[in-house]
DNA sequence: ATCGTATATGTCTTGACAAGCATATACGTA
DNA sequence: TACGTATATGCTTGTCAAGACATATACGAT
């Protein structure tokens, strides 16, 4: 459970990073907001603690949780180089859709790719 | 292993991802390049592919595998909602190093990041 | 048809982890 | 002090995924 990657594959863990988005929270607020049983919600906050995605501050017997950002910007940053793929890809399908949209005579200036091949999608 | 969240949690994978950017490969050369066993490889690669983050073609017995920007589109856009978090958090040093990566230009780094509060950190 | 290469898949084992439940700890209040 | 509330932690169980190894399939060449 070392990377951030593995910390938000959890879907739970996700909801409560997305909560304290909002504001600082205490366990019992998460707890009920999310659905969640109360050692759920401490387990998950601690796992996110250790990887410095959270933050806590002690107000009597309660814990306030806070958003660190520094974990998800690495996640970010990772991300980042894809980036420029992508929206080649995505210029690529939108001017294809324009054309077909649209139903006008448009010159294409470029393929994505050039030769066009069987391709092996994902499983339906 | 529904969400792309969990599929990108695993390092060969992403491994596999990042060498994909460069260029289509086929099984053999990301199998040497990541040193790998084969099977291991063609798992991840179907794991990959049912999930829509890359398709192959078939060239004779091999298959080149090449990514789709879909699913990282997906990661990317839930992440979204923290950058207006962190970019608060953040100096302005690291705002200044964004906004360089995201127009390519380039310039001189330094280092700077203040955080003081008492607070129940990661462990240590 | 046989062989070699490239890739996929099946089986088994092992380890990680999340959830549930019970319990411990900490703190405020009567 | 005793009690209620808030949170953390311990233990057990079920699930699932990744690696290792063996084997199957597909294709080209001889």
């Amino acid at each position: 459970m070392q990377s951030a990657f593995e910390i938000i594959a959890e879907p739970n863990r996700r909801a409560i990073l997305s909560l304290l988005l909002g504001s600082e929270r205490s366990v019992g607020e998460i707890e009920r907001r999310l659905r969640m049983t109360q050692p759920a919600v401490s387990k998950h906050l601690r796992v996110l603690r250790e990887a410095g995605f959270v933050e806590s501050t002690v107000d009597a017997q309660r814990r306030l949780y806070r958003l660190r950002p520094e974990p998800l910007r690495e996640v970010d940053i990772w991300l980042a180089q894809f980036r420029r793929f992508w929206s080649a890809h995505m210029d690529a399908l939108e001017r294809h859709l324009d054309r077909i949209a649209r139903d006008q005579t448009k010159k294409t200036r470029k393929r994505a790719r050039p030769n066009p091949r069987t391709v092996i999608g994902e499983k339906k």
